[in-house]
DNA sequence: CTCGATACAATTTTT
DNA sequence: TTGTATCGAG
């Protein structure tokens, strides 16, 4: 366990640094932008920061740079949104200071920070509904907050193919990302369906708190909270943290924003207008830094007007553009900035190049999806005999599922390849299990955990079992678990059930006790064999069982190794009385909780690596192939059917970051025709390859100026919607046997599927569906295999549905 | 209570 | 095509 620094060692250590004024280390090497960024003294500033324009660099100087200029270490709080971000940053500052220095900043994700605050302050939160939390909270992650929303839906008697859980989730979650509750979200719902979903809001707010449980959403709000009602902790904050810096700062949400306010002006929105600005900042600041042309998260709550706002709302700001890039060739940075001024919504930037012209951007057009697989493994295969390493290559895709043909092109000529993302380590079930167990002994109000894991492995429990001793726990008002420790006091339980259920509790209660004083891979050994679970998983003996015991043992030596690393900061308030309480199983759960599978990226062996283009942000490749660029693959279906261009936008920041992933060369590549969904799809090239300058692209030669831009596109409709069908025809007709690559075959329309469609459906037509009853068609678009219709029923609103799989069955 | 058959839906997913 | 969620039989 490490030790923490007394004040006296500190004040040695920075004497030490302060004595070496030699900072020349944490100047050199910037360009004048990056020097003015680094150097700046005190308000806000605003860092503009371009693809590749060094801005991590710029933030670890900054912060070396602030400490040489003698700010302690513990003013500084440095906020990113992945931990992958965070620990970079953390890395690079160990180098840069020393360990010991970096282990006193705070550098950490939103929700680990919040996590952090809330695990003591927690308790002094006041909520009108008079929720209570208590600082051995657990944290829920996407799947347990919907199995709690589920049980919502259902205790409200509401149908769940109405209230679907998932999107009901989802809803709350951009709810509550723009700070509302649900008593002022029942406040300004506009029907009823809005109604009901603020009722399962309440419900579930209720129940997280009975479980002691927060979701991630949570964790930002009601440090939110906490701030805004609880001057005595507000003040703490904002005095410590006179220094806060942001990273992928166009990513905020509005809470998030607000939080960063909080710590920075230290006092509640209400009050902004009557306070003394010029006084604010002194010996002050707050950093952000950002790049509206990659914010990718909007459809996740994150909102890149607020970077726009930013100058608004601190009038005292500075604005700083990092405009050169070290990343890319100048061809690879036109073509990415051609493509981006196409969006209306950004802060306007160039990017500056300071490498060499480079190769043109090779495109190839694919007959379909497995060709272009093929295509990018030869090509691999290609590029690697001429001294490239697998390693140097990224195939980006917008979908998942077009990973799959990519793989198996791979596959075939054994070339060595990791997807990130798809799956994670901690959402597999054998580890969701057992950090179930894990958080049911450090909270045993947790329910949901405790729900998971009372029947595993099998103890003859199950739903109906459950659904009683759920019942009797409802009508006493007792929480479940204290319920299952008085087991006896239950009806209609079978003596076998009783035993089975003290057995269960006996184990828990054990557990409990052990670990208080084992350490945590001990615990987990403990548990994994006295729960039987260990030996239920070994009997299966199967190829998947192997693999299951193989993760639980990842598990355990990154359980070893979190308990060798982590030094418990404790934290103090002004008058070093110590808060917290260090707990490593809380701290163990914190963290596992916040982390994903991308934190895990190892760079291990000479591999090419597969991943979607959301993944790719913050990442480099000397080649890069962008696969399946088609109209409805991307940019997505779903965004060329939208209503406005902001969902286009997106798509295309979405290029705009695939683009600027490549440093020396760049493919884009795409099919004619692919399966999706197991039908196979006539596609047109995207928008994006058009929108790229024509003498930049090798390969392609999409011809006639207008063929691909979205011109077309958007003038059939009356500002309402744009159909894309003759269009569609135009296009397959002005592509054959154009590019050099093309094999010229006839487009296969089934004919019958044209004439059922085209005649079936019209605007205005009146419709039923079995779920959603009756409705009327609204707008239709695409055509044969590709139509889609927008329907609004008279219960459910509108819907978007293809009539190959809705049943739609016309009633006029 | 458990397991298998059937129905159904289908971006992206920093935490 | 694939993954999952639910329902009914054993």
């Amino acid at each position: 366990m490490a030790v923490s620094f007394t004040s006296t060692m500190l004040v040695e250590i920075m004497n030490q640094l302060n004595l070496n004024k030699d900072t020349s280390f944490i100047t050199s090497g910037l360009n004048i932008n990056q020097l003015s960024a680094v150097t700046h003294e005190d308000g806000p500033l605003l860092v503009i920061a371009g693809a590749g324009s060094g801005k991590t660099k710029v933030l670890t100087h900054r912060i070396a740079y602030l400490i040489s200029s003698d700010f302690m270490p513990e003013n500084i709080l440095a906020v990113t949104f992945t931990n992958k971000a965070a620990n970079e940053m953390k890395e690079r500052l160990n180098c840069l200071l020393s360990k010991e220095i970096a282990n006193l900043l705070w550098i950490g994700t939103f929700h680990s920070i919040c996590g952090r605050i809330l695990r003591h302050d927690i308790h002094k939160l006041q909520l009108p509904n008079g929720e209570r939390w208590t600082n051995n909270f657990v944290i829920y992650d996407e799947s347990d907050s919907t199995n709690l929303v589920k049980g919502c839906i259902q205790a409200l008697d509401l149908d769940n193919k109405v209230y679907v859980p998932k999107s009901i989730k989802s809803f709350i979650s951009s709810l509550k990302s723009q700070g509302y509750e649900a008593k002022s979200f029942g406040d300004i719902a506009k029907n009823h369906r809005e109604i009901k979903i603020s009722e399962i809001f309440d419900l579930y707010q209720k129940e997280l708190a009975k479980n002691n449980a927060l979701d991630f959403d949570d964790l930002l709000l009601l440090t939110v909270k906490l701030l805004e009602q609880n001057e005595r902790v507000r003040n703490y904050y904002h005095k410590r943290f006179s220094q806060v810096l942001v990273d992928e700062f166009q990513d905020t949400n509005t809470v998030q924003y607000e939080l960063v306010r909080l710590i920075s002006e230290g006092f509640p929105k209400e009050e902004r207008h009557n306070i003394q600005r010029d006084s604010l900042w002194e010996r002050r600041g707050l950093t952000v830094v950002g790049d509206v042309d990659q914010s990718i998260y909007s459809w996740r709550g994150a909102d890149f007007k607020i970077i726009l706002g930013f100058q608004n709302d601190f009038p005292e700001n500075k604005l700083i553009k990092l405009e050169h890039n070290y990343r890319s060739s100048e061809t690879i940075l036109t073509v990415a900035d051609t493509i981006i001024k196409n969006n209306k919504q950004r802060i306007e930037k160039t990017l500056l190049p300071t490498k060499d012209k480079g190769e043109k951007v090779i495109c190839f057009e694919a007959e379909d999806e497995i060709e272009e697989a093929e295509y990018i493994a030869k090509e691999v295969l290609y590029q690697s005999k001429k001294g490239l390493k697998y390693s140097d290559f990224g195939v980006l895709y917008r979908t998942n599922a077009q990973s799959r043909a990519i793989e198996e092109a791979l596959i075939k000529k054994n070339i060595p390849y990791q997807i990130v993302g798809g799956f994670r380590f901690y959402e597999r079930k054998e580890i969701k299990d057992v950090i179930a167990y894990l958080k049911v002994i450090y909270n045993p109000s947790d329910t949901i955990s405790l729900k998971r894991i009372i029947n595993i492995p099998k103890r003859g429990l199950g739903a109906t079992t459950l659904s009683k001793i759920e019942e009797y726990a409802n009508q006493n008002n007792f929480s479940l678990y204290k319920t299952l420790l008085e087991i006896k006091d239950v009806p209609e339980l079978s003596e076998k059930i009783i035993v089975s259920v003290q057995n269960f509790v006996e184990l828990i209660e054990h557990l409990r006790k052990a670990a208080k004083s084992l350490s945590l891979s001990d615990l987990l050994d403990q548990l994994l064999k006295k729960s039987g679970y260990w030996d239920e998983i070994q009997e299966e003996g199967t190829l998947d069982s192997e693999e299951r015991l193989g993760n639980l043992q990842e598990l355990y030596s990154i359980a070893n190794e979190f308990e060798a690393s982590t030094h418990l900061n404790p934290v103090f308030y002004e008058n070093n009385e110590e808060i917290q309480s260090p707990s490593l199983l809380g701290d163990f759960l914190s963290q596992i909780s916040l982390y994903t599978d991308l934190d895990n990226l190892k760079q291990a062996g000479n591999k090419i690596t597969l991943m979607t283009l959301h993944l790719a942000k913050g990442l480099e490749y000397p080649i890069v192939f962008i696969a399946g660029l088609e109209e409805g693959i991307f940019p997505h279906s779903r965004s060329i059917n939208s209503l406005d261009d902001d969902e286009i936008e997106e798509e295309r920041r979405l290029m705009y970051v695939g683009v600027t992933r490549a440093k020396e060369k760049l493919y884009f590549v795409y099919a004619r025709a692919r399966r999706i969904f197991g039908m196979r799809e006539q596609a047109m090239v995207s928008r994006f390859i058009g929108e790229a300058p024509k003498n930049l692209l090798n390969g392609y030669y999409g011809g006639l100026d207008e063929s691909v831009s979205n011109k077309k596109l958007h003038v059939s409709k009356k500002g309402i919607k744009r159909k894309y069908s003759e269009y569609e025809v135009d296009e397959l007709i002005a592509t054959k046997g154009v590019t050099n690559v093309t094999r010229v075959i006839a487009p296969k329309i089934s004919q019958s599927s044209v004439q059922i469609s085209q005649s079936l459906f019209a605007v205005g037509n009146k419709v039923f569906h079995e779920k959603f009853g009756k409705g009327t068609i609204e707008q239709v678009f695409g055509q044969s295999e590709k139509l889609l219709v927008n329907v609004s029923f008279e219960s459910h609103g509108k819907k978007l549905l293809d009539p190959k799989y809705a049943k739609l069955i016309k009633t006029d």
